[in-house]
DNA sequence: ATCCGGCATTGACATATGTCAACGGGCCCG
DNA sequence: CGGGCCCGTTGACATATGTCAATGCCGGAT
């Protein structure tokens, strides 16, 4: 049902192994992104892209490994270019609350403080282009273009945490997921994946934490939406949305 | 309790009445402004803030006066600059989310889209300063300094908001309480006003839709909070926070 | 001074969701 | 081919919080 290719390593080992990272080749790989367009490097063109191939590294993720942690210095701010990472917060019991998946084409890592106001790990695998904070704000600098365009980014973040904070906070568990199934298929349409059979790479606990919920919850909700037919579970942890509407309706308006 | 100064006209007439405003005396008032270091408006000085000066509206609302509405369009972005005002989202059924409680110094109405994501309404008498967003934009092309500030309170708020995120879907309703009392707190501080009775100028009606839960929840654990000595509740909605370790414990480190 | 209305508090009860525990299935590894 | 592990599902039960309703309090208006 979960991505079958699980890292070698017990993850629990969270700092034995580096993230692989090399510099991009000098050809202006950033020329050639073919998900460009998804993201904050749309602001950039001809030349700026070039200069920003310089700066960049890539990074690959196996399932489960960890890309920073909460309270650690952010010396680098990053775009995910394939798979899937969440982001999350922890109470000092343990509680997880995930605020995010990112996905292909999403930016992580604004913080103005000085160090990471979450931690991030890897959900699939998955690779991101590396920047260091301190050349891309020399970056933006250069082109004003690049700051509009993280100042977009942000607000909408702001806008989608909105959101979240509303499912959160007044939401029923099936409202929950309903919202949340959606979103995840809309996203997946916007980054030219089946929107309707949609794929969730993430375990039902990881869903747990991002809607406030637990595994028990998000599992007995599901059935449930199966059972009324709204939903249909098919293997490889893919979900048929057979009733949008009725989905849409659960969600709110959303 | 509450405070005293209920607006004349019945609230529910949400559109009858037209905010006051009234374009500012020339001789730069920004540059009086004596709350402008907690601003946004800090980024600038001299010249600048005469330019700024020249396109900024005060308008003054009474308590439960609306500002705008979700879905408005966002012709206009406000700076707070007395009293308190709060953003919210609300479901069709009316279930509501208070996504924040604004005080001087805050900014307000960053939005990428066209529209406003959310509501906001007065709570207690407040003051704004009102900039028409295409101006303000002409004026971040002017001075790149206010761009960046404004990244940097957006960047500000998204961890806010992934703040609230882990306490509306993780924390229980002691630890939501104890939370906002010493964020509440914290924030009187910084605008220099009593830190310790703190005063909560909105209803328990306005925290349980932040918090996530009931009026009669909050109540309760006010009640209960008091009760083992935690806090105590003085008149005219001031809280003595009497064991603040304490109140930290609950609020989880955070 | 009195009345009124909104807000806060408290109580009794309902329920959605959490907790604890068992079980099953798929997949990898030996 | 078998064992173990992780993940998902399901069940029985516990409980935090919500719901509904009554009462009380305070401030402002008459």
């Amino acid at each position: 049902m979960q991505q079958s290719n699980q890292s070698p390593f017990d993850v629990r080992n969270r700092r034995l192994m580096e993230a692989k990272s090399r510099p991009e080749p000098s050809t202006s790989p950033c020329a050639a992104c073919n998900i460009r367009h998804l993201t904050v490097c749309a602001a950039l063109e001809g030349a700026e892209l070039q200069q920003l191939a310089e700066i960049v590294q890539n990074v690959e993720l196996e399932p489960g490994q960890p890309l920073f942690d909460e309270g650690e210095r952010a010396d680098f701010v990053f775009n995910v270019t394939a798979g899937c990472v969440k982001v999350y917060k922890l109470l000092p019991d343990g509680r997880r609350q995930v605020t995010g998946f990112l996905f292909a084409g999403d930016f992580l890592g604004l913080a103005n403080q000085d160090f990471y106001a979450f931690s991030a790990e890897a959900v699939s695998q998955a690779a991101l282009c590396r920047f260091q904070r301190s050349k891309l704000e020399a970056a933006m600098e250069r082109f004003p273009q690049l700051e509009k365009r993280l100042l977009g980014v942000a607000s909408h973040e702001l806008a989608v945490a909105q959101e979240q904070m509303l499912l959160l906070g007044r939401k029923t568990a099936k409202e929950r997921l309903a919202s949340f199934l959606i979103k995840l298929s809309e996203s997946a349409e916007r980054r030219g994946q089946s929107k309707n059979p949609v794929r969730l790479p993430m375990t039902r606990a990881d869903i747990g934490d991002y809607l406030g919920l637990t595994t028990e919850t998000v599992s007995r909700v599901m059935t449930q939406l199966k059972g009324q037919g709204t939903i249909a579970l098919l293997p490889n942890g893919q979900v048929e949305l057979r009733d949008l509407e009725k989905l849409e309706d659960l969600a709110g308006g959303y």
